[in-house]
DNA sequence: CACGCTTATGCAACTAGTTGCATAAAGCCG
DNA sequence: CGGCTTTATGCAACTAGTTGCATAAGCGTG
């Protein structure tokens, strides 16, 4: 139950319309929170509901106008109480560790070229954090919320630095198994 | 779409039942694709019907009996194509992460207590995973399979690892924050 | 102004994963 | 044997997330 409180975080950072921030979750809170544009209306509408956030009065909703949202005393209040409530964290789930240890059993044929390819991914999402730590985080803007956003932008960082080296080494180790790139056990059964 | 082929590396490793399979998440596939007992079983439901995996015929299907599944031939070519097939990688979900985002905005109160606390589960998992690694990956033993298995194992060791020094490195971040552990503009709304 | 493109909001149906509970056999124990 | 616990399988209902499509206003352009 995540969706929410993130919705409820980006707007009270900046007050926005369903597609604003369907384009901020692309941007920012989605690097560890993504989103679709249908969840994120779906939400804002249980969330208004809910009179956690309200729309903005200023603007008429109809279709095809923009309709910004605000959040309430409410809401900051929930946010503030999820914050805070201790919560077990979840195990992650990654699909390249799964199929690596199907390769174990059915072979390596073919993972090789899509290691790399992830490989390049991680790099090139690394260069983007860096970008965003340069324009977002100059020397001197430290204050407490930007020292705690940082630290967030940092595990973004961190993670695409260590997903790079571990699969750099993942590369390393497929160049020294068995040349065809098949298991020797594979298809025996 | 990964679970069936988690299932279907299980049960090439070793045939077995779904309560067995289900232990076995519990304990080693399960730490980077977990899975209850229920979806298991479903999915086994599946894949049978599929013509991938069949019960093995020696015990008969009864309410209570145990029913033990093993890999056919389509099913094996599956996880081989599976394995094979280029694959984007997901974006990551991470609560904790979007928890000191929301704490930038709405303060930080109760939530070192939880930082503290998930620094030492992810200690704690990085104790089972090296305990694992000695068990199952004496010196010596480093044939092609067990290289990519032991690269799997490493992965979860050094992201375990990873989490407990930014974990670290966040509470540190906390101790220099402002005494109170609430935001200076927190609640100015 | 009629056409097509972009912006913006939203519904419906689907897939995946979770939670709570039901069922039944097997083993233990007085 | 009668009740209790453990092992094992499974259904039903629910929550969360994804995909495909519909609708409509605004804007540019021949």
């Amino acid at each position: 139950m995540s969706l929410p409180h993130a919705i409820l975080t980006a707007l009270l950072e900046k007050p926005s319309s369903g597609l604003e921030l369907t384009r901020r979750f692309d941007k920012s809170i989605g690097y560890f929170w993504s989103a679709t544009h249908q969840q994120i209306y779906r939400e804002l509408g249980k969330l208004e509901a809910e009179g956690l956030i309200r729309a903005l009065p200023s603007e008429q909703p109809a279709r095809g106008q923009k309709k910004a949202y605000e959040v309430l005393p409410a809401g900051r209040d929930e946010l503030a109480r999820w914050t805070a409530a201790s919560q077990d964290p979840k195990p992650h789930r990654d699909v390249m560790l799964l199929r690596l240890r199907a390769a174990a059993v059915v072979g390596t044929e073919g993972l090789e070229a899509d290691l790399r390819r992830h490989r390049e991914l991680h790099e090139r999402q690394l260069e983007k954090y860096r970008e965003i730590e340069r324009r977002d985080f100059p020397p001197g803007k430290d204050g407490p919320e930007d020292r705690l956003r940082h630290l967030v932008l940092r595990a973004g960082i961190d993670l695409e630095t260590f997903w790079t080296q571990w699969l750099d080494h993942a590369l390393a180790e497929f160049a020294g198994l068995p040349d065809a790139g098949e298991r020797p056990d594979a298809r025996k059964g």
